[in-house]
DNA sequence: CAGTGAGCGAGCTTCCGCTTGACTT
């Protein structure tokens, strides 16, 4: 006669059940057992909004083991996440139960959270059960209901103006506007060249100073616009003239100059707090160039195998036992100046965040990157690594910098330079990550010594457009506003890219002409929906449900009242045209121009004369790269599952094939520099505020 | 390994969020 403990995952249940001992038997639910219809709308309009959710099909085997051990059990002990849906899940299974049993017998239910796992937290909840919540289950109820109205409303819209098979949602739409968007700002982007000016000077030791003020006057300044969302800052200077420049570099040559302050100052730097889902991807994206959703597959085992906390989560939170596990581990490893005097607490600045989990560290923190490769590989040992890295590095003591500015002005007061060091007096956290900050040392220069250029140049920039996003930057921003959850930031990006809305070049989304049509349908005809602010505002509402201030339907209904409307409207609109690329290549059959068109299975050649002339061939995607094999040329295609892969056009008389693009010795051309560049880069994960400073590669002019 | 687009109008596509499997040229 055990007790049943219901929680979401299987690898918890396991957990758990080291913790709990032979009274209890622990199962998991795997996640929601219940919901509405797939076929069918599901919810009854005209009857207060009524869901008809029904158990889920691939759970039914699941819930039959649940019913019968709970028909056996004295007590049934609900111990799914603490949150709106895990509230929900537990109301499901619930129902589930008690739906074969008498009503006296629910009073042997009772709802129990915790927020770590651990045999305290766990004993601890148990000793403070409550009743199912039945605002929040009426909060995810809304949630749900209001989904699959946007969803399944909008989307045969697009079935009859635009294609078959499309699909619009209020989290997937948003992704979608926000890369046009971006790709219409790069559009309008003017690009704009301006020059810095560089100066070796030297009395006898020497260091390099860069031009910051002409008579007084700063010649750096930056420039904001506004983008969909937010400003995108360009830096630049005032020297935007070639001739200018020269004439700069000329007068500099000729002068003399005279050391007019040295300030020195100590800067902290501190590290970040342990990784979330969104920051794992995003560190992984940017420094392996991994997918949001192979991230996830790795981290997934690395979670199953026991070796991390869970990875889908939102919280900074880590537990007190790990964290003081850490502290002893660092205090041991490096010695007592690199464990802070107390524990840093780090706190999640979004209030959307739902904090049911633990950050994402090591369970155990002896466990080494060679333990991983070990047992897994290496693919999942670099993961493994940095989720260790920034766990442990979250607990250590902050980096000690001292800075250094020189500055000179020349003998007639009208050009003013600076040169700036750094030396890295205490490196803190940054010991445990390899690629630490590198010193610039000056030369020990005095107030009032003179110095003489050795070397004066102008260097060329052109300012750079916003870049376009990549997983990082995406579910950077998607996370900041709100948009989706832990669990859905991988789907998200492969829904819209299998939909054809979006292209993945060298990492970076550029929307299809497809994916260019749906949203400015959809922005001109939904615009309220399809926006950032919606999710942000809906939010709000489903706080007021969970705290009981609102009742569900109504908050449904008022939403839903005008969208019908527009619905209504809209059916009349024109169909929508999609944009065809023309190509040079003629049709074989009437001689017309083959068009690129984006099908349900991607591009593809026609005929323009379509109607009229059927003719069509596959669209091949040529690389650069050569066959290590034979010489053939490198093209991208599609496994069955529509996985990309690399083989060679010879085939089947070559047989060369690769997941991964083939190395650069077989490179032909060189490779294009643009998106690599911010993968091995050091440092912790920025938000979303976009700036882009000098053109990293410049030319010079003498 | 075919097939994709338009309309014809059979029957079908589609949402978000919670969780793991099964499977790969």
């Amino acid at each position: 006669m055990k007790k049943l403990v219901v929680v979401e995952s299987p690898t918890k249940a396991r957990t758990i059940s080291r913790f709990l001992g032979s009274g209890y038997e622990i199962m998991a639910s795997m996640g929601h057992i219940m919901d509405l219809p797939k076929s069918k709308l599901g919810v009854d309009v005209d009857n207060g909004f009524r869901p008809q959710y029904e158990m889920m099909e691939d759970k039914k085997k699941i819930l039959s083991q649940l019913k019968s051990f709970a028909k056996e059990s004295p007590e049934v002990i609900l111990a799914t996440d603490p949150d709106r849906e895990g509230e929900a899940i537990a109301a499901h299974v619930k129902e589930i139960i008690v739906g074969q049993q008498a009503k006296s017998n629910e009073h042997k239910f009772q709802r129990i959270v915790f927020h770590e796992i651990t045999k305290e937290a766990v004993e601890e909840a148990l000793k403070n059960p409550r009743e199912i919540d039945e605002n929040l289950v009426d909060a995810q109820t809304a949630r749900r209901v209001l989904d699959r109205l946007v969803g399944y409303k909008l989307s045969p819209i697009l079935w009859s103006k635009v294609r078959r098979g499309l699909s619009a949602g209020r989290v997937q739409s948003v992704a979608l506007r926000l890369i046009v968007e971006r790709e219409r700002a790069i559009e309008r982007f003017k690009k704009e060249r301006y020059y810095t000016v560089h100066a070796v000077l030297s009395n006898g030791s020497q260091a390099e100073f860069e031009l910051i003020e002409i008579d007084g006057k700063k010649i750096e300044f930056q420039e904001s616009f506004a983008v969909y969302v937010g400003s995108y800052t360009v830096t630049k200077t005032s020297i935007d003239d070639e001739t200018e420049a020269k004439k700069i570099v000329e007068d500099l040559n000729k002068s003399k100059f005279a050391v007019s302050n040295v300030i020195k100052k100590q800067a902290k730097r501190s590290p970040g707090p342990a990784f979330t889902t969104s920051t794992l991807q995003q560190e992984a994206s940017r420094r392996f160039g991994l997918s949001g959703k192979r991230t996830m597959s790795l981290a997934q085992k690395l979670y199953e195998e026991g070796y991390i906390t869970y990875h889908r989560t939102d919280s900074l939170f880590v537990s007190s036992g790990a964290v003081s596990s850490i502290r002893s581990y660092v205090q041991k490893s490096f010695g007592k100046n690199y464990i802070p005097e107390k524990p840093k607490f780090y706190k999640t600045k979004s209030k959307l965040a739902q904090e049911a989990h633990e950050a994402i560290r090591p369970t155990k923190i002896e466990v080494n990157y060679d333990k991983v490769a070990e047992a897994l590989g290496k693919d999942f040992a670099r993961i493994y690594d940095i989720i260790w890295k920034r766990a442990v590095a979250s607990q250590m003591a902050d980096a000690v910098i001292e800075q250094t500015s020189v500055i000179v002005t020349s003998a007639n007061n009208k050009y003013t330079l600076k040169a700036n060091g750094s030396v890295l007096v205490f490196d803190g956290f940054l010991k445990i990550n390899q690629q630490a900050l590198n010193d610039t040392i000056l030369p020990d220069f005095k107030t009032g010594e003179s110095l003489n250029p050795e070397k004066v140049e102008a260097r060329e920039h052109e300012s750079a457009p916003p870049p376009r996003y990549n997983d990082a930057s995406l579910i950077a921003m998607l996370e900041e506003k709100g948009i989706g959850r832990p669990s859905t930031y991988a789907t998200i990006i492969s829904t819209i890219e299998s939909r054809q809305y979006i292209e993945r070049q060298e990492g970076r989304f550029f929307p299809t002409s497809v994916g260019i049509a749906v949203n400015d349908f959809l922005v001109s005809n939904f615009s309220t929906i399809d926006d950032v602010p919606f999710t942000a505002e809906m939010e709000d509402e489903l706080d007021q449900i969970a705290n009981g201030e609102k009742k569900w339907a109504p908050v449904i209904k008022d939403f839903y009242s005008p969208f019908e409307k527009t619905l209504e409207d809209v059916k009349q609109a024109a169909r929508v045209k999609i944009e065809v690329e023309k190509t040079d290549e003629l049709c074989p059959l009437d001689q017309g121009h083959l068009v690129v068109r984006i099908g349900r299975f991607g591009k593809f050649k026609a005929c323009e004369n379509f109607p009229a002339c059927k003719f069509t061939k596959p669209f091949v995607e040529e690389t650069n790269l050569i066959c290590p094999k034979d010489g053939g040329k490198i093209i991208l295609k599609k496994t069955k599952k529509g996985r990309k892969f690399y083989g060679c056009s010879n085939y089947p008389n070559c047989d060369f094939a690769s997941w991964t693009k083939p190395t650069p010795e077989h490179v032909e051309r060189s490779e294009i520099p643009n998106g690599n560049d911010h993968r091995e880069k050091l440092e912790d994960i920025k938000h979303p505020k976009e700036s882009a400073s000098k053109d990293e590669s410049s030319k010079t002019v003498s």
